[in-house]
RNA sequence: UGUCCGAUGGUGUAACUGGCAACACGACUGACUCUGGAUCAGUAGAGUCCAGGUUCGAACCCUGGUCGGACAACCA
């Protein structure tokens, strides 16, 4: 009894949302259905606010167990192409989310949506407009100050009817007409005021091509396209709260199913911005290489740089739901990541900026293979064997010769561990004077404390990785950080933009001498570089020029440590 | 000088719907460690935007402010 109730207390308690659901259900709402959708429009890529959305929505649907439809909003066929509708569908999917047999387009509905649209005009709810973009543009009056009623506004439900008609006959050029709902140019809310329900556009769409010279407005396709799919919950971004007077009163006069909207905060990360059109200034610019780029919030970046589908989905789980504006720390999508790669990825040692150490009184020409694990979280990864020899790459900030308190690490006198093999002692340092820096570090090793013997519980400060320098395998190694240096670009100074806070460091490339383990590791296999970082390897690479991408670093108390003195 | 929405540690989300503010990230200690990782133990940090009111009792209810956001595309 007592073991219940401490249960009942660990369980997270609900959002709005489902609170919003759950009331619902209680007053069987909607038969007890609970109905979702995800409906993107095809005209970008999907990003990691997206990801929050669907990771909503499919969620709801699987907790309610109800369903989620997949339901692209195609109504402007000028911005929207396929290549957007098979990346987005791609990435939903790999975010491990399935719509079933439940693909749909508001372009299904094109035909439904002239009919309602015609029941406006029947009921004098709908005319047809003559005035041109700017006109309407100019009439429609300010937040505060009531527009202009159109002259055209008084046209007879015959000849709106004829007009209409012949507007979808391809009679008309395109701006030169528009349907229009009939409200009140007085609204306090701007979108009450005649908004427009269809426009003309002579452009071919991407799945019913030629059929149509007449586009349904969003506003005139997203709820009645929920009423026909029966969605019970409507759920949305904040920004169209306002628009929710509107689907309402269409759904009314049109007289169909209503769901019910239900908006939350967008996502908001630190040091990156979120707007589809910011993130397509950034690709247009090159100032990233491609919607794919590691840097880029966008799903396929992130899947580039090495996040999970996993680690995506519990980020979204503990980031909440809310109304308030939000701005998510960019640490905690970096825990989630780490948290998740930690108990899967497998250990190998790399050196990203190597030191050669000599071992002058091991033999020449030894080989001796060392017996690694694969992953201390996990026993069932098994071990591997990481040749050892008597030249050694450390990195270079792992030596130091004057070293500061509590520097663990390697310098004149002092001894180390190196992971999984010997215990090494610094002798000397020999040094390029014209660089000005160490260029082998001579040492000897203590063949007593090889990993697993005896003597090899010696007491020692630090652990160091490293690579034996003719084993070593070559590999390019791009380390990236955040593509801002700015916490929010969009809040950019006078004369600047988001662009002027881009990191000049996001990017580094170097070399890396890798363990020989990974010579055949395959594009989108993951790592940890032990004590560097989690690493995947990236799409460009090939048999014979490995590329790593660096997903993130492991936490570093000792950069902190450093940081602080 | 419009309409709508929101306001809880640095960040995000809770508070069993009115019962002395909790969890996570982050920060900081320390233990442990063949990754300065992981793990474990612990500390600091808000008295809930402000002012009134209702109540035995308010983060939750009421009133009035303040601040922030959204809305004026033939975009979604």
């Amino acid at each position: 009894m007592e073991k219940k109730i401490s249960e009942e207390k660990n369980e997270r308690s609900l959002n709005f949302l489902e609170e919003i659901i759950e009331k619902d259900l209680r007053n069987n709402i909607n038969e007890g259905r609970v109905h979702t959708r995800f409906p993107p429009e095809p005209n970008g890529y999907l990003h990691i606010g997206h990801a929050k959305s669907i990771c909503l929505n499919f969620g709801l649907g699987k907790k309610y167990n109800g369903k989620t439809n997949l339901r692209f909003d195609d109504t402007n066929p000028v911005k929207e192409d396929v290549e957007y509708v098979d990346s987005i569908m791609e990435d939903v999917r790999w975010l491990g989310f399935d719509w079933e047999d439940r693909l749909f387009y508001a372009s299904d509905y094109f035909e439904q949506l002239y009919k309602y649209a015609v029941i406006l005009i029947q009921k004098g709810k709908a005319y047809v407009c003559d005035m041109s973009a700017e006109e309407i543009s100019e009439t429609r009056g300010t937040p505060s100050r009531p527009g202009k009623e159109s002259p055209y506004r008084t046209r007879s439900v015959e000849e709106n009817l004829d007009l209409f008609t012949r507007m979808r006959a391809g009679e008309f050029p395109d701006g030169s007409k528009v349907l229009r709902a009939k409200i009140n140019m007085a609204s306090p809310n701007m979108h009450m005021r005649d908004p427009v329900l269809y426009r003309i556009l002579h452009a071919t769409h991407h799945r019913t091509g030629d059929k149509w010279c007449i586009y349904p407005m969003y506003d005139f396709a997203h709820g009645q396209s929920d009423s026909i799919e029966r969605i019970t919950h409507s759920i949305c971004t904040l920004e169209f709260e306002v628009h929710r007077t509107l689907y309402d009163w269409l759904i009314r006069e049109i007289g169909i199913y209503a769901p019910r909207q239900i908006e939350f905060a967008r996502l908001n990360l630190s040091y990156t911005v979120m707007s589809k059109r910011k993130l397509l200034e950034l690709v247009q610019q090159k100032k990233v290489n491609g919607w794919d780029d590691p840097r880029m919030p966008t799903i396929c970046g992130l899947r580039r740089r090495g996040y999970t589908p996993e680690s995506i989905r519990t980020f979204a789980d503990i980031i909440g739901v809310a109304k308030r504006d939000n701005v998510i720390d960019m640490s905690l999508l970096e825990f989630c990541i780490r948290e998740d790669l930690n108990k899967r990825s497998n250990r190998i040692m790399a050196i990203l900026n190597p030191v050669k150490v000599i071992i002058d009184n091991f033999p020449e020409g030894r080989v001796e293979e060392m017996e690694a694990v694969n992953n201390p979280e996990d026993e069932t990864k098994g071990k591997r064997h990481v040749p050892f020899s008597r030249e050694l790459f450390i990195e270079r900030e792992d030596f130091m010769e004057e070293p500061p308190k509590k520097f663990f690490r390697l310098f004149p006198g002092g001894e180390v561990r190196l992971r999984s093999a010997y215990i090494l002692k610094c002798e000397s340092v020999i040094k390029d004077l014209q660089k000005g820096e160490i260029s082998e570090i001579h040492c000897t090793y203590d063949p007593e404390t090889r990993s697993g013997m005896p003597q090899s519980n010696r007491k020692v400060k630090g652990t160091l990785h490293w690579v034996s320098v003719n084993h070593a395998v070559e590999a390019e190694v791009r380390l990236y950080d955040r593509l801002f240096s700015k916490e929010n670009p969009d809040d950019a100074e006078e004369g600047k933009d988001f662009k002027d806070y881009l990191n000049p460091d996001s990017l580094k490339v170097c070399k890396g001498y890798l363990e020989p383990s990974v010579k055949n590791a395959l594009p989108g296999e993951k790592f940890q570089f032990e004590r560097l970082g989690y690493f995947i390897v990236d799409k460009d690479s090939t048999n014979d020029h490995l590329v790593f991408n660096r997903t993130v670093t492991l936490k570093d108390s000792w950069t902190r440590l450093e940081k602080n003195q």
